[in-house]
RNA sequence: UGCGGGGUGGAGCAGUGGUAGCUCGUUGGGCUCAUAACCCAAAGGUCGGAGGUUCGAAUCCUUCCUCCGCUACCA
């Protein structure tokens, strides 16, 4: 393993416009403390940096719905989120911002030097433009009726409706959500970097030269490699953001992923003026933590605008995790399906740690995983109160009984006594070698068989008995017990820095370096311990149904608004509803349309001809099922080309809540070509 | 749909060719220093299904099913 003179450690920068919940802190910046954590008490020189980032148009999304600036909206999660870490003991050495005035130096510098060196290509496109406000708008801004399901309010990137993804030029009605007025298409100039270029470069990089990086993101890594990259626009026509720095660049900004990145850069920046030597020295090793909807941007995109600088060195590796499910179902902020880290602490004040052991014994390294209460509650009273409070009690309550305190000598050992002692040391190199390879699971489950270690040890030497026939005996069985309580407080300081301070205060013991783990010589003879309290209590049955209570009502309210049916639509003229050609035919032929999912091809007799229609009902509807079937149509539909097959009409269909397709027919036969009105 | 990552005893996971392992839970026993905590033992798996390669497969190949993420068809 390559020595490196200093480590560079940073964490994906949280989106100023929600709270933090316990996905974020198991994917990410929980392996990331860890990591940091064990790496300064190896005495290293390591900065781990975070920081918010505030530009994109979610925010300025948000700012408009509530009716304030984006500034507040970015203030306040910003404070909301670095107190939030503050009180997990996330321990950034800068929680910065994007919105900082070195920050925007800083990605303004960076765009410059790429722009000077000619590593941009320059192009413009038609987007569409707010003649009222005088600004072109981000898919975000522009809405209109879905052309899938009819909602009028899709945006242009989405329909949170039926979740179909869009591009504005599809809505039907488009209107801009700034003005209200409809946009117009315009000629906008815009810089991209041309990842292409970099593909042979990356393909060697990571292919060749990581294929040590976790089978997640180096496959998702191949992936995009093989499929061939793209150029990517670095700017967009916003009023939110950095600026493009050059001339003629007026209402542009640095689109948010080029600018978050260099986040990294400037809150560097901001914390030490040798900045420099952490991001320019081939003797830095860099770690960027992230989730598994980062590891495009951090492997590929970031490394290539790094690359295009020139002066900058690359990761050495990007451990993303996969993510984290809550009682089995995928955490939703808008459906507020999440554990809030401050709501998390007002229900369990104080108990950090517990969080912090739980997500990191179930963190979802290699697949996504889920957070129960009740596993919750399973790891803190089986686990840490079990075995590692438990065994820290009892030798704590020994020792004051026994010596009132002090650490007693320790005579002559046995063969069992020295195995102990030797497995403590194996266990620190254990637990060294999984944190070394990014497996944090691993490397808390090691740790804590040192604890288990220490119990099986004071049963198998049972001090209780003996102290009445050998008390020379009980004193090496204590001092060795001790040992292994003081080797705990470094091994478990990572991990747990809460509770491993507490039990420091409780042996008076301070010592913090890595390198003493292992040592069965940290508590001198005659070294007084304080009373002790209990390092973890144990968690009630009521407790945890408070916490899945909570949630029953989140899932409640959410089927309740889910339930409320679609919003009736504008009103329209006679006129325009005799436009709509609505009539009776006869399913002839149905087939399903080969690989696709929900499409089947139908051939259908009208009354006026036979015609073929791509319906998306291949979810609800077998094809044999459905032939001979009358149903309703619209007839004169524009036609429109679906998966290579025209498709000329579109068959009616009753849409329920959960997205259920029923066919809409009529109560008794009719002859085909039979209108509706 | 395409691509990527998963599917291993009740739960969560490890295990990339050579007798299937860990933590928790369960059952039985022991102990009493300890927050009914601790220690020992046992039960529990045809390693998603089906084919194949091999003396030998959880592990390699083919194919299918299924879950998650990105991506795509719903006129």
């Amino acid at each position: 393993m390559k020595n490196y003179k200093r480590y560079l450690v940073t964490s994906a920068l949280p989106y100023a416009n929600g709270p933090i919940h316990i996905g974020h802190l198991a994917g990410v910046y929980i392996p990331s403390d860890i990591y940091t954590r064990y790496l300064r008490m190896k005495g290293l020189d390591v900065i781990s940096i975070c920081g918010s980032d505030e530009h994109g148009v979610p925010i300025t999304l948000k700012a408009r719905k509530e009716g304030v600036t984006p500034q507040e909206i970015v203030d306040r999660y910003h404070s909301i989120n670095k107190k939030a870490f503050e009180d997990f003991g996330i321990a950034f050495d800068i929680y910065s911002r994007t919105s900082n005035k070195v920050h925007y130096e800083t990605a303004s510098d960076f765009f410059l030097t790429l722009y000077n060196k000619g590593e941009f290509t320059e192009k413009s496109s038609e987007q569409y433009f707010d003649e009222e406000a005088g600004c072109f708008l981000a898919d975000r801004y522009i809405m209109g009726t879905c052309p899938h399901c009819g909602n009028e309010n899709a945006y242009g990137d989405q329909c949170e409706k039926c979740g179909t993804s869009l591009s504005p030029n599809e809505l039907i009605n488009p209107h801009s959500t700034v003005s209200g007025s409809k946009p117009v298409l315009r000629e906008t100039l815009h810089w991209y970097l041309p990842l292409d270029k970099y593909e042979p470069w990356l393909k060697k990089w990571i292919l060749e030269d990581h294929k040590d990086w976790k089978v997640n993101v180096y496959g998702q890594c191949k992936s995009w490699l093989d499929q061939g990259l793209q150029p990517r626009a670095v700017s967009r026509d916003l009023d939110w953001g950095i600026p493009v720095p050059v001339d003629g660049a007026k209402g542009k900004v640095l689109y948010v992923w080029f600018d978050a990145p260099i986040g990294y850069i400037s809150a560097t920046k901001e914390l030490t003026p040798d900045w420099e030597k952490y991001w320019k020295d081939k003797e830095t090793k860099m770690v960027h933590f992230i989730g598994k909807d980062n590891i495009v941007f951090h492997c590929i995109i970031f490394p290539a605008m790094l690359k295009a600088e020139g002066s900058y060195i690359l990761p050495e590796n990007v451990p993303a995790n996969e993510f984290l499910n809550l009682e089995n179902d995928k955490i939703s902020t808008s459906r507020n399906w999440a554990v809030w880290l401050h709501e998390y602490l007002e229900d369990f004040p104080g108990k950090q740690d517990v969080l912090r052991y739980s997500l990191c014994a179930n963190a979802p390294e290699t697949k996504d995983n889920d957070f129960t209460w009740k596993d919750f509650q399973a790891r803190n009273n089986n686990e840490l109160v079990a075995i590692l409070g438990n065994f820290v009690n009892r030798t704590l309550v020994l020792t004051n009984n026994y010596y009132d305190g002090k650490v007693p000598g320790r005579g002559k050992t046995d063969s069992n006594d020295d195995s102990v002692l030797n497995e403590m040391a194996r266990i620190k190199e254990y637990v060294e070698t999984s944190l070394e390879s990014f497996r944090f699971r691993e490397a808390l489950k090691e740790a804590m068989n040192l604890a288990r270690l220490g119990n099986k040890y004071l049963t198998d030497a049972e001090p209780w008995k003996v102290i009445k026939t050998n008390p020379e005996r009980v004193k090496t069985i204590m001092n060795i017990a001790l040992q292994i309580t003081a080797n705990l407080t470094i091994v478990f300081e990572p991990f747990l820095p809460f509770s491993m301070e507490k039990l420091r205060g409780w042996i008076n013991f301070n010592e913090l370096k890595w390198s003493k783990a292992g040592n069965s010589d940290l508590l001198a003879s005659g070294h007084i311990i304080n009373k002790p309290g209990l390092l973890f209590d144990k968690i009630e049955d009521e407790e945890i149904t408070r916490q899945t209570d909570k949630l029953i009502a989140t899932k409640k309210s959410n089927e309740e608004a889910g339930a409320k049916t679609v919003p009736g639509k504008a009103v329209i003229t006679f006129d325009d509803f005799t436009k709509i050609d609505i009539r009776t035919a006869t399913i002839l032929e149905a087939e399903k349309v080969p690989k696709t999912t929900k499409l089947l091809k139908l051939k259908i007799d009208t009354g006026l001809d036979t015609r073929t229609i791509v319906s998306g009902i291949a979810e609800y509807y077998a094809p044999e099922a459905i032939v001979g079937k009358q149903i309703s149509i619209v007839a004169n539909l524009e036609p429109r080309e679906i998966k290579g097959i025209e498709s000329k009409g579109m068959i009616l269909m009753a849409e329920d809540k959960d997205g259920k397709l029923v066919m809409v027919t009529t109560s008794d036969k009719v002859s085909n070509g039979s209108t509706i009105k």
